[in-house]
DNA sequence: TATCGTATCACAC
DNA sequence: CTAACGGTGTGATACGATA
């Protein structure tokens, strides 16, 4: 049977979001930036227009932001959270069957919905979603998950098909006519280095690709091209996920604002990143049984002296309390730190991660301070969670955090924080 | 010989 | 004003070590 999966996808995420609250800047050349105000993640059409390219540097674009004026706001991920969650929950009352792919996309099953015109029906479906949140969607359709991620990049691209595009109802030679002016690198899965080596062989478009023989393609490539073909010609090869396995290792790193040198600060910093790290294993009810840590400078500052360096280590037995995780990381960082380097960057990592209904008890660990441990950790998570996060910390964290990450322009946090709402424009 | 561990690459968003 | 380049996660592959 025909599927019929649908890939809602918004556009511009981040500046969509930010003019929903901010109306000043709808017409405006506008880009979020990443983390530290580091690079462009987000452009609305007209900074496009204007040449800004995605994941440029901010401090490369200002020759081009003084003469038109763009605008450049810091990333406020409370405010995207939420406005995700908003979206995703509004998708989900249109079919029993959804995939929540990424912070602004969905996947939808609509098999057996044929009854419905589908292209009226995600009309319905943009139609929604900007009425209830001021977000601009598209909507595309196909009979895979690749063929409906092609059908939203096409949405998005022409105009003409007013934000919506459902392949499963065009004509073989449309569908060629399509495919055959789409380049090769806008198929999900084929990025910058796939879509160079499959142009040296002569596949430069999406048809060219659909008609390759998978038993080439498999032998030239790999197995992961070879099931984008397949999908390409309507075979289900991804399935959708409906329920988010959980994660198999959990990174917590960020830059620093200004260069760190000291000992100290890198610790509170490890400090911070691990508590994260924890409330995430803690989230998806995980233990860890190895600690990764790391330390860098910054690899583009070619004048002065490089030093990056990791050190993984096992736990005695899997952990999820706080503590623990934090003292193993700062008995890494002790051992990896080296004086005279300007630190850029810090990170942990979580991995070897085992559902906590599955572990057994410590030998070395009683029942009752394995317990005290759960009920402190769970009551800390509760906290924070009602009074705002980090209300509760180690004092390890440090309180003035001189190396915290830049972000000069971040907007209210509108939807999620009573003084950010008063000061709706 | 099959499997494991790990580094590296590639990709998405 | 300075100076300044993200973060999180997955899977495949290559390759030497190990059982």
């Amino acid at each position: 049977m025909m599927r019929n999966i649908a890939l809602i996808d918004v556009n511009n995420f981040y500046v969509s979001c930010e003019r929903v609250f901010n109306p000043s800047i709808k017409d405006k050349p506008v880009i979020v930036l990443s983390n530290n105000d580091g690079c462009v993640i987000s452009r609305s059409n007209e900074a496009k227009a204007l040449g800004i390219k995605m994941g440029e540097p901010w401090f490369k674009c200002q020759d081009l932001v003084k003469k038109y004026d763009i605008q450049g706001l810091s990333s406020n991920y409370a405010l995207y959270a939420d406005m995700s969650n908003r979206v995703m929950s509004i998708l989900s009352d249109f079919s029993p069957h959804q995939e929540v792919y990424s912070i602004d996309e969905c996947f939808l099953d609509l098999t057996g919905f044929e009854k419905k015109n589908l292209v009226e029906y995600s009309q319905e479906m943009r139609g929604r979603i900007f009425k209830w949140t001021g977000l601009p969607v598209c909507v595309g359709v196909g009979s895979t998950k690749t063929l409906a991620k092609l059908a939203n990049h096409i949405a998005k691209k022409n105009s003409q098909f007013d934000g919506v595009c459902n392949l499963n109802v065009l004509t073989e030679d449309q569908l060629n006519s399509l495919f055959g002016n789409i380049d090769v690198g806008d198929v999900w899965g084929v990025g910058r280095r796939l879509a160079s080596q499959l142009k040296a062989l002569g596949i430069n478009t999406v048809l060219d690709l659909k008609k390759a023989d998978s038993e080439y393609v498999r032998q030239q490539f790999s197995i992961v091209m070879a099931k984008i073909v397949s999908e390409l010609n309507g075979n289900v090869c991804i399935e959708l996920e409906e329920i988010a396995p959980p994660r198999k290792q959990i990174l917590s790193s960020r830059s620093f604002g200004y260069p760190v040198r000291d000992y100290h600060s890198l610790a509170e910093s490890i400090t911070l990143y691990m508590s994260r790290a924890a409330e995430k294993l803690r989230s998806q009810e995980s233990l860890a049984s190895v600690v990764q840590v790391y330390i860098r400078t910054s690899p583009f500052k070619l004048n002065e002296p490089q030093y990056s360096n990791g050190m993984t280590i096992p736990l005695p037995s899997p952990s999820d309390d706080t503590r623990q995780l934090v003292k193993t990381a700062l008995w890494g960082l002790k051992h990896l730190y080296k004086r005279d380097f300007n630190y850029a960057k810090a990170g942990v990592s979580l991995s070897e991660l085992i559902p906590k209904k599955l572990i057994q008890f410590d030998m070395f660990e009683s029942a009752q301070s394995a317990s005290r441990s759960a009920s402190l950790m769970s009551t800390i998570d509760r906290i924070n969670s009602k009074m705002g996060r980090g209300r509760i910390k180690l004092a390890s964290e440090g309180f003035s955090r001189p190396w915290k990450m830049k972000q000069e322009n971040q907007s209210q946090r509108y939807t999620t924080n009573w003084s950010g709402l008063i000061s709706v424009k």
